[in-house]
DNA sequence: ATATTCTGATTGAACAGTCAGTCAAAATAG
DNA sequence: CTATTTTGACTGACTGTTCAATCAGAATAT
């Protein structure tokens, strides 16, 4: 309970800070806060008081409140693209295990969490009346989107269906792939207790084997080596197939 | 203008109208409120000031703000629940009519307002830290989750499937439908230029076929069925195909 | 019918509380 | 020292809510 190190636990009583470092703390205790009591009774005070800090001292580091709830956004936004950007690199170069790799960067545990989500749903909810915000979340989802129709169109094409592969066909699989995201996140959000991340993945899954019935065994192994990651993270005996076959 | 007939016309100068004419009255102005500045913006003022009447009287019709907007929730809430169950009395009884309907009856314009799913969404958002709002959405989506499901464990029993019709398949194929709903709907709002209620409509039958391929025709055939009563309503020339063709 | 009383709806003005943002002084760092 | 960061105390605007007074119309009495 002594001294700390001063070199990772700079937090409480260092005095002064990098600016940054500021910035950073006092954008996270703003996250803190919209999760806790929502985006409409979010107040500079209670901001301030999660982080231990003075409510001039947040106007001092952001001009205003809006600016630092957009800056929140832009923050939550940019950690969102940098987690789902890692997943594709990381991930090998065809087409599906892209898909699969975007899919699974979307419901991985720490990957994305939770506080932040419900942080983000806060802010995205004002969005519809905050032009600045819709820009913000506009981006965020477009770029996304992109790369999503892009890994669909060059799925489809290498599938040789029977009849062909439009531009359109590609953007209404991602749409579909994107929006059941969405709505899976949402039902996360709302029914956190009955519902798990691991059943919003087993579903994604499920709808890729039923999209791409042609490589339902690639991606039955993508998930299988999916949840094993997952089972070195604690629960040992996790439900590991998926509930319903590919058609014959 | 001269007097209006009463009975129609009892809006405005009426100077004293039922107690719940005014209820719905300000409910409705509370809707366009929310929908127009968001909830986080929306106070007493604007709404007295959208439906022409002074802040105390929004008070008097209802103790205090927060039972005015939970009231208005209830009231949303009750609105989607009748409008999807006359859609479901309406329906053919088999299990796949049901379905259909269900999902349609969530993009038919004029049953579901944009602007009350904009008050709806608002008021969706602040549920995660509010029990009550919580409380009132859940019912709503409970409800509508068991219908469904019974209707998806009904055709699953019906389709022979080569291994077991489970309980937990007709969840998660019930999930799957009712997810990519808000998923979708969660797009129309923020692209409502770009992406509309017709499209949402096409990906969510593009998906029925996909959910339920040995009954591909039907679920075609509901399709252009609803298609052909929308136009109906002005557009003469719209794409009445699905984009992609059923599995041969 | 007319006048009177009663009741519930409606409101303007005022209230107390809370909010974001200001400021000058204190604290810290280089 | 100077420059930057931090804060407690303050402010003016705005919030939801109260309240006494007003008003329209129904009920009652004459």
């Amino acid at each position: 309970m002594a001294e700390a190190p001063a070199a990772e636990r700079s937090d409480r009583r260092a005095r002064k800070a990098p600016r940054a470092v500021r910035r950073r703390q006092i954008i996270d205790a703003t996250v803190d806060a919209i999760s806790r009591v929502g985006f409409a009774e979010t107040t500079l005070a209670e901001v301030a008081r999660l982080c231990g800090m003075s409510q001039a001292s947040l106007i001092f580091h952001f001009r205003t409140k809006d600016a630092l709830l957009v800056e929140t956004l832009r923050h939550l936004s940019d950690e969102y693209r940098e987690a789902w950007c890692a997943a594709l690199e990381a991930a090998p170069p065809d087409p599906l295990s892209r898909i699969c790799a975007l899919v699974a960067a979307d419901f991985l545990p720490h990957l994305v969490q939770r506080k932040k989500v419900v942080a983000w749903h806060g802010l995205w909810a004002e969005a519809k009346s905050r032009p600045t915000y819709k820009r913000i979340c506009g981006e965020r989802d477009e770029e996304r989107a992109e790369v999503m129709v892009e890994a669909c169109a060059a799925l489809l094409a290498s599938l040789e269906r029977p009849e062909g592969a439009s531009k359109a066909q590609a953007a209404d699989v991602a749409s579909i792939i994107d929006s059941l995201c969405d709505g899976l996140w949402q039902r996360l959000l709302m029914e956190h207790r009955s519902f798990t991340r691991a059943d919003g993945l087993r579903i994604m899954f499920l709808q890729l084997r039923m999209l791409f019935p042609e490589r339902a065994g690639e991606i039955e192994e993508q998930a299988e080596q999916l949840w094993r990651k997952r089972s070195e993270r604690g629960r040992s005996a996790m439900q590991s197939r998926l509930g319903i076959r590919a058609q014959p």
